[in-house]
DNA sequence: ACGTTGTTGGATCGTCGCTCCAACACGCTA
DNA sequence: TAGCGTGTTGGAGCGACGATCCAACAACGT
């Protein structure tokens, strides 16, 4: 573009496909999964449907753009640790706070696992799986066992997150609540669930969440 | 009309929960999750809105309702066998077979975990690993990261069945889309996918699930 | 015979994702 | 300078959804 400049890039502002996933993103952050919608944005962008739908697929288009930002600065942001052990709890805490940060990423994770953005996850731990030492034959069993439960927890956390988000009542009451259920149940017939109960109000999701992953990791170390 | 019966209840075939649900199942086992409307509902069952409601709640009522029937059928089913680690792997299998022959159960569990049907599982899963010894100070994370691998699961084989549900094209060619894609990557910068690509279209899903499962066992193991 | 109670069907509401199109702003050519 | 072409923009409108509401109805007790 010789010319000096193409500014004025049109009107006032200009819209364009990252600004309106920034918009969502902080829509979805601010006020849940359910507060995303075409009408919310057009009012917070103060633009119609044409100019959104002029940059943008569809909704989910919107959703996995958002997603794929958010998880793609976590990988690229992942410290290449030498232990390949450390890098995969690096791997594995960082999706975790991500989420954990955003769970509407995963619930959209969870929903759409073919995503781009799980490609880099894939390659990551792949990589850091095969480093480690396991055998080739192993080696896809094992990343899928390990990316599947970290969306497993993914899913949960955004469960979680959309039934606190009723309320401000809901929202400190809502862990109490199914700890308060389960601890009332019948003893003898649900002796485990009984007991879980307890640890419930006083466990860590984060730290429960890297015990799997330590799970998983000595497992996988047997496959060696 | 002095007793003899109180039959003929009340109309020609008289609605229920139950039957209500009946139908919602089947609408979503024949033509996918996105199918389940109350307005097919209504002209399924060949009734309105207000039937359908003054025995539900709400959609998602419904939709726990008839996931609950699966789960639970699942779950009494299951052989008590005398080694905690067989019936385990029968836990699981057992609802991965459930799931794959109903992904949108697959679909809810991942999105509804605090589901009643979800407690007979974990307090099924905890007895078992409290039987194989876990000790207890890891027996809920032990257990969390078990039924939290198979809620991963669940919702990626959910996921896949939806996207195959388009059309008999997409049907056969999803997954061999993805693997097409994955392996047109480039293997310098993807090794892992690359190769993986290769894999997917001859992996058995079934297969690697149970393998997942042993995998976590064998982590379990150390645990002791 | 008549009200009571529990059930039923469907009109209707508000909201959603999305399509469609007239209006506009600019850069280019003449 | 005038006019055209292209790429953008805003918003009216569509069809479908979940849900509410209510008039009509069927069985029973009295």
């Amino acid at each position: 573009m010789a010319k000096k400049t193409q500014r004025t890039p049109r009107r006032s502002d200009g819209l364009s496909k990252e600004l309106i996933v920034k918009a969502a993103a902080d829509l979805l952050d601010e006020r849940g999964e359910s507060a995303l919608t075409l009408r919310a944005l057009t009012t917070r962008l103060s633009t119609g449907y044409g100019a959104i739908y002029h940059h943008v697929e569809n909704k989910g288009d919107l959703l996995a753009a958002a997603t794929d930002d958010v998880v793609s600065r976590v990988m690229t942001g992942v410290v290449v640790d030498a232990d390949p052990r450390e890098a995969l709890r690096a791997v594995a805490s960082g999706l975790f706070d991500a989420i954990d940060a955003h769970p509407w990423v995963g619930a959209q994770l969870s929903r759409e696992p073919s995503m781009p953005a799980l490609l880099e996850v894939y390659e990551s731990v792949g990589g850091l799986l095969d480093a480690l030492g396991v055998p080739e034959r192993s080696l896809f069993d094992a990343a899928g066992a390990l990316v599947n439960y970290v969306l497993g927890v993914a899913g949960q956390n955004a469960a979680n997150a959309a039934a606190r988000d009723g309320g401000e009542a809901a929202r400190s009451a809502f862990l109490g609540d199914v700890a308060a259920r389960w601890s009332r149940l019948d003893p003898d017939r649900y002796p485990f669930v009984h007991k879980a109960a307890a640890h419930l109000r006083e466990h860590d999701d984060r730290e429960q969440f890297l015990a799997g992953v330590d799970i998983f990791l000595a497992g996988i170390a047997t496959l060696r």
